[in-house]
DNA sequence: TATAGCACTTTGTATGGCAAAGTTAATAAG
DNA sequence: CTTATTAACTTTGCCATACAAAGTGCTATA
């Protein structure tokens, strides 16, 4: 009879969002949650991330939800925006209660 | 001039020790940390892990030297227990405070 | 016309996780 | 003596993903 992990308060592997856990994107998530929307550019000096590196980071928050993106012209400049989906809110918010909620148990 | 992203009290992507961020072996270093020391089966039972997936992921946690490996024979039976050490030790308290450091910053 | 800025997209490489199957070593059961 | 069982690997193969580098398209400006 296979056997299920007990509770021991630390969570389960699969229930870690691995959308959210990759650094670059936990990066670009921490950014959005405090701003709520923050454009290309601006990301990619905070993250250090190259051009093509944040464009796939963020297309796989898109297919995600967690985020929609808006392109405009402003300027007469191209201008996207990275804009935190109510869904994506959430899902950083289960993240980061989840990787608390593992370290409440360990304290020295 | 290329530019350094500027400090936001995020932590910088490269600063976040992947061998540690891995869900599989967080959760292994999770259960160190608190008990010192675990058996290979206990890991097992534990983590949901296979054989071969456990055996894989404490073999890099032993080349970053966060575990020792102790392999020896109880009740006429291979037991192999695996051993945080100091570095581990560190490593993972490191890992916690940047975790919650990032945490810090964002609250509803 | 050439250049620069912005935001990609494509290509290639390297890594890494995981499942599955096979292996070894020691003992227990028949 | 043979087979099975337990514990713990190791190996193989597949697939996903991260990242760098280079090229593309669009707009504006010199």
């Amino acid at each position: 009879m296979p056997e299920e992990p007990s509770d021991t308060g630390f969570p389960i592997i699969d229930d870690i969002d691995r959308v959210i856990h990759e650094p670059a994107r936990l990066l670009i998530m921490s950014h959005l949650y405090v701003l709520d929307s923050a454009n290309f550019l601006f990301l990619k000096r905070q993250t250090g991330l190259s051009d093509g590196n944040l464009s796939s980071h963020i297309t796989k928050l898109e297919n995600a939800g967690y985020v929609e993106i808006i392109k405009k012209f402003v300027d007469r400049k191209p201008l996207t925006v990275i804009q935190l989906t109510k869904g994506g809110r959430e899902a950083f918010r289960d993240y980061q209660r989840q990787m608390q909620h593992m370290f409440e148990g360990i304290r020295d």
